[in-house]
RNA sequence: GGGCCCGUAGCUCAGCUAGGUAGAGCAUCUGGCUUUUAACCAGGUGGUCCAGGGUUCGAAUCCCUGCGGGCCCGCCA
């Protein structure tokens, strides 16, 4: 352990002042606030480093950010905001999915490695489009930059020469902050060797603006100018340098960072005594967990990625479902029945939205939901089809004309817009992909296209064949299938559980199932007699 | 060693930063319909508010101390 102690080791106090709520508001309101309470002229920063996987969790940062700026703008701030793609970060390790040709990679920025896949021009670009795309799903307004892009621009220029200028305060701030000595001959500056294309963890030799001179662990020395990008700053350091560089004003980032003695502290008194800047409001945030799963990792791939998290609920849900609670709170993220809640909550909302029915208590929830719409809300309330009723419908249905038709069975769909159209069709694809992705095999069945060789008992069958003749006359109505199936099965000394069990078997090859009445009334009639008399006499 | 979050109904959580005898959604149960079945409506059941101390006329709420769970702290959001 080195000397320097835990006697000082700091505490911080980020947590505690970091969103208080003077009354009832918002979260995202109260940091609006506060940030408007001493000027009108923000930039919000977020970013990601692609260096692997991409999980649920990395967009918790990025619709944070954008629920902040949307607040602000709402009260009439000068707000942007940017998004930092971390691509000159070097590839720390060959992670298992990596072939293991990329030893060699090791150690370069992963702005210089190829596509591992050889779909995309480098290792980030791979693991970034992706996101990318996440982003624009939600709608997130900003401006995206690429690290690399700006070393090689020069832009961190005058940041790195600040850090060798000022390399005494530098070490002083970074073993106060952090406890710890730093190790003779440090600098926080890795050069780019012009030999192996690593990010050198050899030594610094000397620095002359604005050239370093190193000698890499592969043997090579040379020089590098700071001006081209040929070398980076460690991370402690490269922080605080964006916010000096672009004048970030507020910043959403994970509770990693936040701990005492972190990159965060070290950051406030870097980015002031080396930098001359000031730092950012912090917004630390809480990790989002997978429900009974645990954490996630980026080298690892995750159970849940960014995109299978946008691809089974519509990007406003995944919003609402981050911006519905404080960012110091965790979240567990349930990816099976979950889900179904999780949306039936957005609907409830929503409608409290349009019909003003909120309580003081909801009124959260419904700020929550309007933060949540990537391009404000609609005028008028979006038409509701439950999702779990689609469960039911996108599993009998072949196709989106198919869905229409089913759900016409048994709903008004009147003359549905184009705008409808769209809604009704982004989330009949999220519960295709949830269905076939996440959701738990109780709720998953297909409709058996032939007569499922099962055999019946003569008591079924007679069921069956007085069922047929009962629905043959009713109306095709949900509860009035439900209560003939109910009746006929009772009536014919069968009893209602076999009964609904032999019409689960022929239907889904399974003995439980939706709610029969409802479920038979999205089916066509002609199907369901034809396959009823099939049962009957087989 | 330090830091953060959480612990309230079976589950997910509100309520805590103006202390005043516990709320929502889902689940469950009942009724609508003599119905185990996953759309719908109405109603009901359900809680030693983790524990112990303190402040107070009064504590889920404020203070202290523990316990339990999750996680972070030389680039994992």
């Amino acid at each position: 352990m080195p000397a320097t102690a835990a006697s000082s080791a700091p505490t911080n106090n980020l947590y505690p002042s970091a969103i208080t709520a003077d009354d009832s508001m918002h979260w995202a309101d109260v940091v609006a606030k506060e940030l408007t309470s001493t000027k009108d002229e923000h930039l919000i920063s977020a970013g990601i480093s692609p260096t692997g996987f991409i999980h649920v969790g990395s967009l918790r940062e990025a619709v944070t950010a954008e629920t902040v700026r949307k607040a602000l703008a709402d009260r009439d701030a000068d707000v942007r905001m940017i998004y930092l793609i971390d691509s000159y970060d070097p590839l720390r390790r060959r992670y298992e999915f990596l072939p293991d040709s990329f030893e060699d990679e090791v150690g370069r920025p992963i702005s210089d490695i190829p596509c591992p896949y050889g779909c995309h021009d480098t290792y980030a670009g791979h693991f970034i489009k992706p996101f990318m795309d996440s982003m624009d799903d939600l709608g997130i307004d900003c401006e995206i930059f690429w690290t690399h892009e700006l070393y090689r621009r020069g832009e961190f220029a005058d940041a790195i020469d600040a850090s060798f200028q000022r390399h005494d305060r530098v070490l002083e701030i970074l073993s106060t902050v952090t406890g710890r000595s730093m190790p003779e001959g440090f600098y926080p500056f890795s050069p780019l060797c012009s030999a192996c294309g690593r990010f050198s963890n050899g030594e610094v030799t000397g620095y002359e603006y604005p050239l370093v001179s190193y000698r890499c662990v592969c043997g090579e020395e040379g020089e590098v100018d700071i001006r081209k990008g040929e070398g980076k700053l460690s991370w402690r350091l490269e922080w605080p340098a964006k916010w000096a560089i672009f004048g970030v004003t507020c910043e959403p980032f994970g509770k990693d960072h936040a701990a005492a003695g972190g990159s965060y502290d070290s950051g406030i008194r870097l980015v002031r005594e080396v930098f001359d800047a000031e730092p950012p409001k912090p917004i630390p945030y809480e990790f989002i967990q997978l429900k009974g799963k645990g954490q996630m990792h980026k080298s690892t791939g995750s159970a849940v990625s960014g995109v299978d998290a946008l691809r089974m609920t519509p990007a406003s849900v995944f919003s609402y479902t981050i911006a519905r609670v404080n960012p110091e709170r965790h979240i567990d993220y349930d990816s099976e029945m979950g889900i179904l809640d999780m949306v039936d909550e957005y609907d409830r909302v929503e409608r409290m939205y349009y019909e003003s029915g909120a309580t003081d208590k909801d009124e959260d929830l419904v700020r929550a939901y309007e933060l949540s719409q990537p391009h404000g809300p609609r005028e008028d309330m979006p038409m509701q089809i439950p999702y779990r009723h689609l469960v039911n419908v996108v599993q009998i249905s072949k196709d989106f004309d198919d869905i229409l038709e089913t759900l016409r069975r048994t709903e008004d769909l009147g003359g549905i817009s184009v705008n409808e159209l769209k809604t009704l069709e982004e989330r009949v694809d999220c519960v295709k992909y949830w269905l076939n992705a996440f959701a738990p095999e109780q709720v998953k069945y297909s409709i058996a296209e032939e007569m499922p060789d099962i055999g019946l008992s003569d008591a079924e069958a007679g069921f069956l064949s007085r069922l047929r003749e009962e629905l043959q006359g009713c109306d095709w109505e949900g509860d009035v299938i439900h209560n003939t199936v109910y009746e006929t099965a009772k009536e014919e000394g069968l009893g209602a559980k076999k009964g609904f069990q032999a019409l689960y078997r022929i239907f889904i090859e399974r003995r439980n199932g939706p709610r029969m009445g409802y479920f038979l009334a999205t089916l066509d009639r002609d199907f369901v007699l034809r396959r009823i008399a099939e049962a009957a006499s087989a």
